[in-house]
DNA sequence: AAATCATATGAACATATGCTAATATGTTTA
DNA sequence: TAAACATATTAGCATATGTTCATATGATTT
């Protein structure tokens, strides 16, 4: 009992849905994670080993950074709990404009090579002259 | 965005979830809920309004009591969300005991006609003294 | 080796949350 | 109408949670 209120508790925090969410499409590094969400690096790196203590993610390091996935190897229940999540937040606005920022930040980065704080806030400054990245 | 992590939020707690799971099976008055799940009347109060104003249930009135169960006229979204916790909570122990209490309390209800913190206490006695209600 | 980059961790703070105790509301029975 | 019963609400407290800031770790490049 004390487990499903837990996963649930994980899950039940904006920021974390949206982290899942977005891994839930593909592998990403914790920058682009920082540059899409807009948030904090270490708020990115507490709630991504949150979700990968619970099981829902596996890691990978390649060079300095470290990229994160939905675990291959996840439990029925966590399955079962993303596929509702999927369901349920089929037509959500934030998690489509997330996606798409996805895309372009992708595409700024193979441009400059870079990851880093540097990089993000170039991408934020644009973004916000409305060229986004 | 945040309705959906309020609705998580709202089921991420033990005592609401097994309230939830409790009407799942069938109709309760607050009473009910108080003897099988062992806590207080406002405690039970307070988390039944707050699943009913999410829209997870509706009430009904006969005399002094007030009954609870699943709305019939719920949300798509809390009706997969239901349908996923199900799905996860099939083989929970805590709600498999919550289930034989309450079967057993109801009989005890209809022997003794009440609803009211005495029957409970009488009740929570016998189970104790290893009668179970 | 030093500097830079990418990520992780820990302390501190503000806010949110669950719970209890006291009280209020509403209904039925005596 | 008074008393008992069933439920609802409020205030207050303790704990939990999310976030930021500062700092630590680990890897790469120069």
């Amino acid at each position: 009992m004390k487990e499903t209120t837990d996963l649930l508790k994980l899950v039940a925090d904006k920021t974390r849905l949206r982290i899942l969410m977005m891994l839930d499409k593909r592998e990403l590094c914790v920058c682009q994670l920082m540059a899409v969400l807009e948030i904090s690096q270490p708020l990115v790196s507490k709630n991504v080993s949150l979700l990968l203590r619970a099981g829902f993610l596996e890691d990978r390091r390649e060079g300095k950074m470290v990229f994160y996935r939905i675990n291959q190897k996840i439990e029925k229940r966590q399955t079962v709990l993303i596929q509702m999540l999927r369901e349920i937040l089929q037509d959500d606005q934030t998690l489509k404009a997330d996606i798409e920022s996805l895309g372009e930040c992708t595409e700024y980065q193979k441009m400059t090579g870079k990851c880093g704080l540097k990089a993000y806030v170039e991408f934020m400054q644009n973004k916000k002259r409305g060229k986004s990245c």
